[in-house]
DNA sequence: CCTAAATATCGATGAGTGTCAATATCGATG
DNA sequence: CATCGATATTGACACTCATCGATATTTAGG
């Protein structure tokens, strides 16, 4: 635990200036831009709901395929875009996956839009 | 007033559901998608971080356009699809064109993402 | 009117991406 | 170890989109 790599959302949070406080540099702009389109796709939005939704905000891949009109390999797809962009974490019990909602993340997220 | 063509940004939050509340439906997953993918790049995001710290959060084309490091047309472009998905209102005084912030509408969007 | 400046539109192009079918990997169980 | 079910990866394809150059549109001033 001596070398933490902090999580996209977390790091593009990290600036902590809300968006419309100070103009962007294009870093943090390309690091903002990261994390909002990670999550600007209807696919991806329904699967956080729905984990979202779920006992302890955790859901297993079994659960995700059916609600979703898109087949298993699209699902995990947008399950590792959502992992990757800090949103999710992954724990595998047997033969199953699940993901979970990473706590703070989308909160982060939601206060670089607000503009009070 | 008869009929009040609502801006995408308020259509997405009217649903006023948070993200995690309640599984997205389709059509809201779209709207909340589209809404998300109008902000979800880096350009655009600088563009409302400067109109944002303007005066009056307005600001016209011609400061608009040296910042970034793109061309005139682009500029064009973003502020427009800015202004179709709400977040931005257009207004032309003489030859210039002045863009501004859209009270609330950036908060609307913040809010659908909280998680408490 | 004619010109010039500011902004918008158009057409093209190259990069990015959501989706799928096929296949690989991983874990449990016999 | 062989098999099977669950999930991930790969490769391909269609589609979207950010960007640009060129051009059109609009407005002010002479």
């Amino acid at each position: 635990m001596s070398t933490l790599t902090l999580l996209p959302v977390i790091q593009a949070a990290a600036c902590c200036a809300p968006l419309t406080r100070d103009p962007l540099s294009q870093s943090q702009a390309d690091d903002l831009a990261k994390s909002l389109k990670a999550i600007a796709d209807p696919a991806r939005l329904r699967l956080i709901s729905i984990i979202a939704a779920s006992e302890g905000q955790e859901a297993c891949v079994c659960d995700l395929t059916e609600p979703l009109d898109i087949g298993q390999p699209t699902v995990s797809h947008h399950l590792k875009v959502l992992t990757d962009a800090g949103f999710l974490s992954r724990s595998k019990r047997g033969t199953w996956a699940y993901y979970k909602l990473v706590p703070g993340a989308l909160d982060s997220l939601s206060r670089l839009l607000v503009t009070t």
